[in-house]
DNA sequence: CGGGATCCGTTACGATACTG
DNA sequence: CAGTATCGTAACGGATCCCG
């Protein structure tokens, strides 16, 4: 029973669609990217997902070692990327890379959830930091805090407040993505979406490597 | 009727898979960067995949604007891939990589088809090829025969013979792909599974470069 | 024979309700 | 909160049939 359907093809393409090439299952991991998350959280960021659904994913994912289970602090059960998990930034990368040709339906608002952003933010800025970078700032989209780090050539995002961020930088979720789709020029998006708070100094070190990201090659 | 299930989320990962999520998708469009394929090609190539089910994703697939639709030669029909499919190719190559981390089941032996070497191999190689590279052979998989063109920090690879190729490479599939997934050390699988016949410089400066791509970070 | 369309049984998905 | 159970619907897979 429970024999999953899978391609049973010698390449590589289809080994790992064998893995996460279910329904849900990539934004699942997209979410667990941002770090260790309950059930509920999950559940709660991907509208349209069943229980029961979840379930069998989240189970799939540990018997293939994407996934790990580990009671949390006060009787809480949190999921976490293994290693084998982690390494699926790339793919994920790729995929919203070329997700971001396609426009978005007009009715369609949802975020679904701002998990979403760590793992596209972080790949991006990963693929445009030199060891010379250095920058600290608290990211806030729509009212939920992202605290970055960038030093030493390395990049960290997290989902989480940053009260020590020398700068907090606020925007909103969809004119975030109409300028990382490139529907929205940087400028425009800088003047009228983006509000600084903290040191200026600190920001604009931040946007000089994030800025990068928008003119690399897609 | 034909309201397709969409995840309708506001993130480009989402969209992406609103496009190339579905089972087979991929696996299609994977076959298509070997070059235009008619629909009993592709259907050969992906066992498992009902004539109904093929004929449903490539309309999906036109619809989407990824695969175009022409009339052949004699009377035949050629799917082919637009430049927004095109696109797909790394998002393919990030799949492959991550696929090449888990190994195939012991009694898969099936490549499935050929067509499936040439997006993985294109890619790999235009990730590490520089401008001075200059390589030009025919590879022999299974039989069947690669063009293989490096130049000017190009590369193209066609899914047909080349028989002006100064050098000619043979190997079968399966070692081929253990290689690929570092089960089989470089130098072993040269010296057991590589027959070269033609000028062995040109096999050489071949060597060179797809060298390159197995010490290359995953 | 290539290129599908039709039919039908099985599996997966999605929504809701329910439980420890 | 973190799932399990149930059930109707949609998608898939295999076979067969049709048409140029």
């Amino acid at each position: 029973m429970a024999s999953r359907r899978t391609y049973r093809l010698l390449c590589p393409i289809a080994r790992a669609l064998d893995r996460v090439g279910d329904r849900w299952t990539l934004l699942i991991l997209r979410d667990l990217h941002a770090g260790p998350a309950r059930f509920t959280e999950l559940q709660q960021g991907l509208p349209g997902l069943a229980s029961n659904l979840l379930t069998s994913r989240l189970r799939q994912l540990q018997d293939d070692g994407l996934v790990r289970h580990e009671p949390g602090q006060h009787g809480t059960q949190l999921y976490e990327l293994t290693k084998e998990g982690d390494a699926t930034a790339p793919l994920l990368y790729a995929l919203g890379n070329y997700g971001s040709r396609f426009e978005p339906a007009d009715d369609i608002r949802r975020p679904g959830n701002l998990r979403t952003i760590v793992v596209n933010l972080r790949e991006s800025l990963r693929r445009v930091v030199v060891p010379e970078d250095d920058a600290h700032v608290e990211l806030v989209v729509d009212g939920e805090s992202f605290a970055v780090r960038i030093e030493g050539g390395g990049v960290t995002v997290r989902y989480q407040a940053d009260p020590e961020a020398p700068a907090s930088i606020a925007m909103d979720y969809e004119p975030l993505i109409d300028v990382v789709d490139g529907r929205m020029p940087p400028d425009r998006f800088m003047a009228e979406h983006v509000v600084v708070t903290g040191s200026q100094r600190a920001a604009m070190a931040y946007f000089a490597v994030v800025g990068r990201t928008l003119t690399a090659e897609g």
